[in-house]
RNA sequence: GGGGCCGUAGCUUAGUUGGGAGAGCGCCGCCUUUGCAUGGCGGAGGUCAGGGGUUCGAAUCCCCUCGGCUCCA
């Protein structure tokens, strides 16, 4: 193919899923959104890599679902392929169809509507379609015939088998649905070595395009199973595939999935699609990383060295790095985003609003990358010198490796100016060197996450807990689950740690960046300490803490009653923090978006995207802004809204939250207006001030600060106040001239250091001379040796200076008691250095005797003893050393 | 989570068994010179990121902390 012609076919993409959709909507499945990228129900996966991902505790009847019936199109990441993207089929970044089923329909449902979708639905001709069984499922078998698929189009496949995603957990078998591209596309040579092409051998002919697993087995750790008491069903199809078949295309690439993508990087970069394979590549590559970086910073990921900020990282700069290829010497990946939102903007409205915050991450990190190459240039060039000047033609692996593992410099970018220079690398020795440091950082650790908040079987099954907090902090509700008792699942002693559920409960579980609360439980028979609650992931609000007195057990009646002082604290500064956020926005720009933020009792803190620190001035009109807002005594309203409308008046909405239907909407007044779970004042003026105590950059291009709202407020300055009166008061100067007493201090230290220095000169000077009275004959040279005042090191050379310049060619050996220690200097002029005859040897001989040691260069060296008392005793002896040195 | 490299004057940086903290640019002053980086002389500016240890002595060696860059997981 030559330049981008692509399909004119009418199935575009977005007719693909609202076709999908429409058809289970009609099925009476509840359409959801697509969940973030990042998913929040379990923090041991790094990215959402299936539909399935945000249904998962529905599935293990952690959480009751909004429906038996689902479906969705989900945003996915898969990061094991990134290396091989580039070529037709691989991609990172990918949207997934998928209808599931929670203990409602299972596959005597399912084949039949999969039949009709594919065939009446998508009109796709029969003879095109193939499926793969599972040996064991003769029943999907029998269905698809049922359905109306011919029995040889049908094949056993061993590996069609799902889960579990563990050592043990819910699995069964699948049926994979295949699109037959015809004989032509392997050839004539059958390409799976079985005289024929078959749907399971992974070849061209034949594209996957849907999976529909049927979950009904529980399989434990020893392997054996057993049937579910409930039956699931779990599907999901790659949009970019069935768009490509109904396309009828060769690759995703040339559907409208990609085409206004990869124009745009045509026409930014200049280079033409089908120009070569090498140009191709590059293009197929920064079009598939420019979707998935736009969608990863969308759903609030920011590079980073770690986790999931490092797989956007990574694939900004494989983007950069082919952008090179094709001869990009300026960030151009701006660009492709724009692209990207302007083609995928409709069916993700999160994105255009957001599109300048996408840029300036985006770019930021590519010019991060280009510095990154600059430096490790310069260093490759430094290497190639050195290598010719030796007249070697290679480098080593291990020295290309440290570029990339020190430097970040890509090794194909060091491979490919080492050929230009006519030099090469001995690749087994880099591979060697990599699997070194893979090794070492898998015995390291695997990926670990605390999770605090996994559930336990007590509670499996209970109802999500009813949050009460926003209207009262002391509310009556039955124990419903007890975990961590001795006494099982249902009690607790007097002094044992536990978790407490309670049926509804005023006590703010942590999350929003909002710490949990704490209070007290108390029931008829006892007391329990709340130290912390947290929410896990089947919507269960756990009361942690111990039994303070008594003992309490699942059924007793309870008062729950939240530690009031604290959460105001809390809630002040929960609302301190919307009032800087918007603060942010005004003074630094719209893309000061949050990237993370902690509120608790004593101080609050908030991250950012920010090229650069927040200047002084910058900072004190964030700081009066938002006291502004806060004598302005702003009435703080909540209310909830469906999503779209909320976002369409203008609330802040943050990048990886999941909304549902309805959300949360924080107000203060037409101030600031943000989706929120929190809990606030009732008006601004509660908060009192809010001062920023401190501006600081937690990593690139991520600044922090930290501020503190009412009593902590309060504290802050008194506690700054008091302190200025203590120096103010060291100084013996007001408070408001400290600044001025300061800086006299400073200038008279200074004129002070240097009187000293000047007067240690000239009492040297007169030292000098009086030595040189005392000049002694050893041998044919002259030694100068003696006890001087010196208060400093530096002193002591001086004088030895000062005596040299008198005395020019002969041996100076000089000590002086300095802060109480020992110290001694010695001098031997040039000419008279020779084996066997040094300073270093005569110091040493010297220093030995006050129990020190020393060293330096042959005409001048230092040291230092321990017995101050022996310092005369030591010099006393010079001459002597003197003398048996030269005489050796 | 585990490695690697780095932190010296406002900026870029040199500093070789541990032995007197330097250079270039910039800044200030004087002289020279009316031509785009003019030349010369002089000067200010440093807790060598911070803390601890070893040592007679640490920018230098060891440990910890902080910050930057980077790779792996």
């Amino acid at each position: 193919m030559t330049g981008l012609t692509g399909s004119r076919s009418s199935w575009t993409s977005q007719r693909v899923a609202d076709t999908y959709l429409e058809f289970f909507r009609a099925r009476e499945h509840l359409v959801l959104p697509s969940s973030s990228l990042v998913p929040e129900n379990d923090p041991t996966v790094l990215l959402t890599t299936a539909g399935v991902q945000q249904f998962i505790p529905y599935f293990l009847g952690r959480q009751a679902p909004p429906s038996r019936r689902l479906c969705s199109v989900q945003k996915c990441f898969r990061t094991t392929d990134i290396a091989d993207v580039g070529d037709l089929s691989h991609n990172t970044f990918f949207e997934m169809l998928g209808n599931f089923a929670i203990g409602d329909y299972f596959k005597e449902q399912m084949v039949p509507w999969a039949f009709e979708l594919v065939t009446q639905g998508y009109g796709i001709p029969l003879e095109k379609l193939w499926v793969t069984v599972h040996p064991s499922d003769e029943e999907a078998r029998r269905l698809w015939e049922a359905a109306g698929l011919p029995g040889d189009r049908i094949v056993t496949d061993e590996s069609n088998f799902w889960g579990p995603p563990g050592a043990s957990g819910p699995c069964g078998p699948d049926t994979e649905l295949y699109y037959d591209w015809g004989p032509s596309v392997c050839g004539d040579k059958p390409c799976c070595g079985l005289g024929k092409c078959f749907p399971s051998c992974d070849c061209d002919r034949f594209l996957e395009f849907w999976n529909l697993v049927f979950t009904e087995f529980f399989q434990d750790a020893d392997g054996s199973r057993v049937p579910l008491a409930q039956r699931n069903i779990d599907t999901g199809s790659g949009l970019e595939r069935v768009a490509r078949i109904l396309q009828g295309v060769g690759s995703a690439y040339e559907t409208d999935v990609f085409l206004p993508i990869l124009r745009a990087a045509q026409d930014l970069l200049g280079a033409q699609y089908g120009a070569s394979e090498s140009t191709d590549q590059a293009l197929r590559v920064i079009a598939d990383h420019g979707r998935a970086m736009t969608f990863l910073v969308g759903d609030g990921v920011l590079p980073s060295n770690e986790g999931r900020g490092y797989v956007l990282r990574r694939i900004i700069r494989r983007a950069v790095r082919f952008g090179r290829r094709l001869g990009a010497e300026r960030p151009f990946l701006e660009g492709v985003v724009a692209a990207v939102v302007g083609s995928m903007g409709s069916r993700y409205p999160a994105l255009a609003p957001n599109l300048d915050h996408l840029k300036m991450v985006i770019r930021t990190e590519e010019q991060r990358f280009l510095s990154t190459l600059q430096s490790g240039l310069s260093l490759l060039d430094l290497w190639i010198e050195e290598a010719r000047g030796n007249g070697r033609n290679h480098l080593d692996g291990e020295q290309v490796f440290r570029l990339y593992d020190t430097y970040g410099f890509p090794r194909e970018l060091s491979e490919e100016i080492l050929k230009e220079a006519g030099l090469s690398v001995a690749a087994d020795e880099y591979d060697r060197a990599l699997q070194a440091q893979r090794e070492r950082s898998r015995g390291a650790g695997r990926f670990s996450v605390s999770r605090p908040t996994g559930e336990t079987d007590g509670i499996v099954g209970q109802p999500a807990t009813d949050f009460r907090g926003y209207e009262t902090l002391d509310l009556a509700s039955p124990i419903l689950a007890v975990e961590g008792g001795t006494r099982g699942q249902s009690a607790l002693a007097e002094g044992e740690a536990g978790s407490v559920v309670l049926a509804e409960t005023p006590f703010y579980a942590e999350g929003g960046g909002q710490v949990g609360d704490t209070g007290e439980i108390i029931t008829p028979h006892g007391t329990f300490q709340v130290e912390d609650t947290k929410r896990d992931s089947g919507g269960h609000i756990l009361h942690i803490g111990r039994m303070l007195r008594g003992e309490l057990a699942v059924g007793d009646a309870s008062d729950a009653r939240v530690d009031v002082e604290r959460r105001r604290d809390i809630m002040r500064h929960h609302s301190a923090t919307h009032l800087l956020h918007k603060a942010l926005h005004v003074v630094l720009g719209p893309t000061a978006m949050q990237a993370g933020s902690l509120v608790a009792p004593n101080m609050a803190r908030f991250d950012f995207p920010n090229d650069g620190p927040v200047t002084e001035e910058q900072l004190a009109e964030i700081e009066d802004l938002v006291n502004r807002e806060i004598l302005a005594d702003l009435p703080v309203k909540t209310e909830e809204l469906p999503f779209q409308e909320a976002v369409s008046r203008g609330a802040m909405a943050f990048f990886g939250e999941k909304y549902g239907d309805r959300v949360r909407v924080v107000s203060m007044a037409d101030f600031s207006q943000e989706l929120c779970g929190g809990t606030h004042v009732s008006t601004t003026g509660e908060l009192g001030a809010t001062y920023i105590a401190t501006e600081s950059g937690i990593g690139s291009g991520i600044r922090r600060v930290e501020f503190v709202a009412g009593r902590a407020a309060h504290a802050l300055a008194r506690t700054r106040s008091r302190q200025m009166s203590g120096v103010a008061s060291l100084l013996g100067a007001a408070a408001d001239q400290i600044e001025d007493r300061i800086r006299a201090v400073l200038d008279e230290l200074k004129e002070a250091r240097r009187t000293a220095s000047h007067l240690e000169a000239t009492v040297g000077q007169a030292q000098a001379t009086g030595l040189m009275g005392r000049v002694e004959q050893v041998g044919d040279l002259r030694l100068v040796s003696g006890r001087v005042d010196a208060t400093t090191s530096d002193g002591l050379l001086l004088i030895k200076d000062a005596v040299q310049i008198l005395l020019q060619d002969g041996v100076i050996i000089l000590g002086a008691l300095i802060d109480g220690q020992p110290q001694f200097v010695a001098s031997v002029s040039p000419t008279l250095v020779r084996p066997g005859f040094d300073a270093v040897r005569l110091i040493r001989e010297v220093a030995a005797i006050a129990g020190g040691g020393g060293g330096g260069k042959p005409e001048l060296a230092r040291a230092g003893g321990k017995d101050a008392a022996k310092l005369d005793a030591a010099l006393d002896r010079a001459p002597e050393i003197v003398r048996a040195a030269l005489a050796s």
